[in-house]
DNA sequence: AATGAATGAGGGTTCATTCAT
DNA sequence: CATGAATGAACCCTCATTCAT
């Protein structure tokens, strides 16, 4: 029976069992003896894949990032126009990712922070967004940030708190109506 | 001349060092000889301040926390009535707690999830100080999630981008005088 | 019952471990588990002595030159005048070193080349005594050299085979007379 | 394009790449991995030429031996006669074999002692020297063994401290007429 | 003959914790 | 109260060796 898998293979299954250890036990407290058991492989294959633990831990956050945006991307693309757009690109990321915000905030929180800061993708994906809707607002990128965080914190408290889902999406909701004005195409004429 | 002080003290200089290695470099990785030297005792003189390095953490946690907690109120007080009430907690809370909300990240975004899920007690004052000025909101609490997560991000944002910081506290206003209903007092005669 | 000993000590301790496992296998086959199993402590405790297991290699190249020649000046002392004491020297150098000798080898061969070349304090020594017995060479430098690594190899040979003992150091004192001219005294009046 | 080659080709491939790893780190300090690299191999073909890492360098020292030993004699054959012969030997020794002593060192320095003493062929050879040139010796083994590792150490002299090169060619020299008398032909008659 | 992914025992080093002073 | 030498489990990483292709 041949033991070799293709390295990219190997690679990211040393990779999800790693994630799978971030979210039960964070970013700090699992062995790389753990990694390699629960990938099934041998101590030393980890060191074919990666150079160290460390390298492992930053493959794991770009990782995370690729498919995040993808995902988001995915989501703006079944939305509809105007605010609405908007209220179901939020809601649509509260509930699809839920489980992704764990696992980011257990990767991303922990780092030290990077000397030069580097921008957040989700949040310029809807600045854009907001654009394209012809949002009429004085500084979108800054409803961006509000909104982004805000989407954060509802997911984040949604996890903590099961029972309060139903009402924070209709706060996500209310919070959209409220802050991102559209003006309606017959009155601008 | 004699080494002892008043075991209060002590253990507040070991806390005050552990958290200036919280700040420089997160939750997991300073030593408990970091801090005995931070803290300028030996090593054996940790242990009778704490029964281990993990109760050390949770003392830094509680601590923030009625630091934190004590801040707000002391915020909420001098501010005025209404929206504007509202508004004044936001701007002084992103104001004041710049360097703070560092620390929080670093010291509770790394915990592992609590078993029986912790109130957020920022949340809870905010919720009573949207109930005190009598605000009339569906749902206040998921209003206070919003607020509290809107200004977390806020102010996690202006630490990256300082440049932003005017823009930021603009939108956090907005963001207030758009969710927050305050009913004017003669229309409800 | 205490188990701290006098800092010196522990150190010494140590390094009489290392350096019977180095007379045993050489400087690069012995572990850090060896020496502590060896001194009696636990693995730890070597790390309060020397900063990396390297730094132990040095500190017991260290410890064999300064031992090396104290003993060296003492052998000098006890020797005659002349030529006489040029043969002593040798004599009792090859005598007194052969266990050394292999310890040296062990030490000193398996050294990367030093980017800056260092003297042989032994050379220099025998140098040193050359001139004192008002040697007529042509170069006391030279001959130093020649003459130290003959009694080297005088040594290595004997450790090798025991029974060429006695041929040998005939054979170091002939070199000796042979090579180290000194006017006699009455002659120079 | 064929990647095979005639087995004796690539095990002298594998020999050069690891002779030249020793003469840059020791004996101690390379890997087969480093080999293989060197010799532009895959790791397993190592294993089809050597049984292991020991063996490839046991095949060294055999190999160093073999070569040096070429070398002498052809060194012997150049020279004239009598104490010149030997002289002529030493120098042209010294001369030429300067690299490769650094080699000898490297690799015969670090080896725990063999049980069973073996002779040292160059001794021998000069000691076939002297006694060809009618020397007339006391005991012309002693006298190899000394002139040997003079000839060892002035070599390794001049490779730390090549400005005394002149010198100590000078008093190799005049080692050999200390050392090595030889009846005059006139006189035995 | 050649490959190179996979193995896993072994070694250097760290660090939370203990305890005799 | 305070000390700091001592402990030893645990972890990261290396590398000689194997084996299916």
């Amino acid at each position: 029976m041949p033991r070799t898998k293709p390295g990219k293979q190997r690679r990211s299954e040393l990779l999800d069992a790693a994630e799978s250890l971030v979210l039960r036990n964070g970013v700090d407290s699992f062995t790389v003896d753990d990694v390699t058991v629960g990938a099934g492989v041998a101590k030393g294959t980890f060191y074919l894949h990666f150079a160290n633990k460390n390298e492992l831990i930053t493959a794991l956050r770009e990782r995370y990032v690729e498919r995040f945006v993808a995902r988001q991307r995915e989501a703006a693309r079944t939305a509809e126009d105007g605010v609405a757009r908007v209220e179901q690109w939020m809601l649509a990321g509260i509930d699809e990712h839920l489980a992704d915000i764990r696992l980011h905030d257990l990767l991303f929180h922990t780092m030290t922070r990077p000397e030069t800061p580097t921008r957040n993708p989700s949040v310029d994906a809807l600045h854009d967004l907001l654009r394209e809707i012809g949002a009429d607002l004085v500084d979108p990128e800054a409803t961006a940030v509000v909104l982004y965080h805000a989407m954060h914190g509802i997911a984040d408290h949604i996890v903590h708190f099961p029972q309060d889902r139903d009402r924070m999406l209709a706060e996500a909701a209310r919070l959209c109506r409220a802050l991102v004005v559209v003006p309606a195409p017959h009155l601008t004429k």
